[in-house]
DNA sequence: AGACAACGTTTGTTGCACTAACGGTTGTGG
DNA sequence: CCACAACCGTTAGTGCAACAAACGTTGTCT
């Protein structure tokens, strides 16, 4: 009977968050997971991306050309969804896209000049989202703050 | 030229997630907030609960009986969505709508006993859920990561 | 040969964040 | 007093991301 506030008045004034809710990381992380979200999502579409174009780019970058399954799961997109990535991403020319001469059921999807370069222009604009995005950081958080989140994630996916 | 792999091999073998994605905060934040999501889904719906339930509750322990329009405001959830919480909630006995009669537009939701202890139990099962989420962090690893996760949320919470 | 798995694709489902519009009510300005 | 804006709760519907199911095609294994 100690810590309710049970007064008289029994609304505004400050809509506080309630403290229960601000110590449940799975709060915050939804929360914070929609903001930035949206945030990235804004900033890849004024440079005419999504952020699954900038994730198989990368992909076919780091790794070379690949088949859309490898993509699908080095890079977690279902492979329903994968279509219409690489869909956008041939349009734009920025991926080839052809058949796998030793077998036919694959396509090997191939990373074009005009991609890497706009992998590098997507890099920049990523850059500038995510110093806002960790604007209240400092560096050194910024990367512990990754690193807690590379644990986590890890810990999550191994057992799936 | 001279990053890349461009061997023979086009694919498998490990499919590893390439860096420039393990890197970026918006990516392990979306990844790692589904998966949390999904853990904290399961675990309430087992205790016929959604996290909402838990969002309103908790708000209505902590400031006392409240307007919808304020519980939407303390909790984030939207009026429109609100509806639907305190249809279930009132269903289970957990809170109370009455009209408030200063204000006819207004209803006042009240938490019953009921939902007090509901909300006791919920308190254990999201205890447990969020062992499991933060299983990999050591006690002073999870405070941290709170921290930084409700300075973040902060920042972009003032600015919207 | 035949069973089975992997591939790319289409289609559809679910849940969440969010918008728009509504009738009903209140407070405000003139 | 009365027009008018602002707020309330509610219904309906949009857009998108995560996922599931099924398909025909192709490769692999025995």
């Amino acid at each position: 009977m100690s810590n309710a506030e049970t007064a008289d008045m029994p609304d505004d004034g400050a809509p506080k968050t309630p403290d229960r809710l601000r110590r449940r990381a799975s709060r915050l992380l939804s929360q914070l997971s929609t903001r930035s979200d949206r945030l990235i999502t804004e900033g890849l579409a004024q440079a005419d991306a999504r952020k699954w174009h900038y994730a198989a780019l990368a992909s076919l970058q780091e790794y070379g050309p690949a088949s859309q399954a490898a993509l699908s799961r080095r890079t977690g997109i279902f492979s329903s969804d994968m279509v219409g990535v690489l869909n956008e991403l041939v349009e734009r020319d920025l991926v080839e896209r052809g058949p796998d001469p030793d077998d036919r059921r694959r396509n090997i999807i191939t990373i074009s000049a005009q991609g890497r370069l706009h992998l590098l222009r997507l890099d920049k604009v990523l850059d500038g989202l995510h110093d806002e995005l960790l604007a209240p950081l400092s560096p050194a958080e910024r990367d512990q703050f990754v690193e807690l989140l590379n644990r986590l994630l890890d810990h999550h996916t191994r057992s799936s």
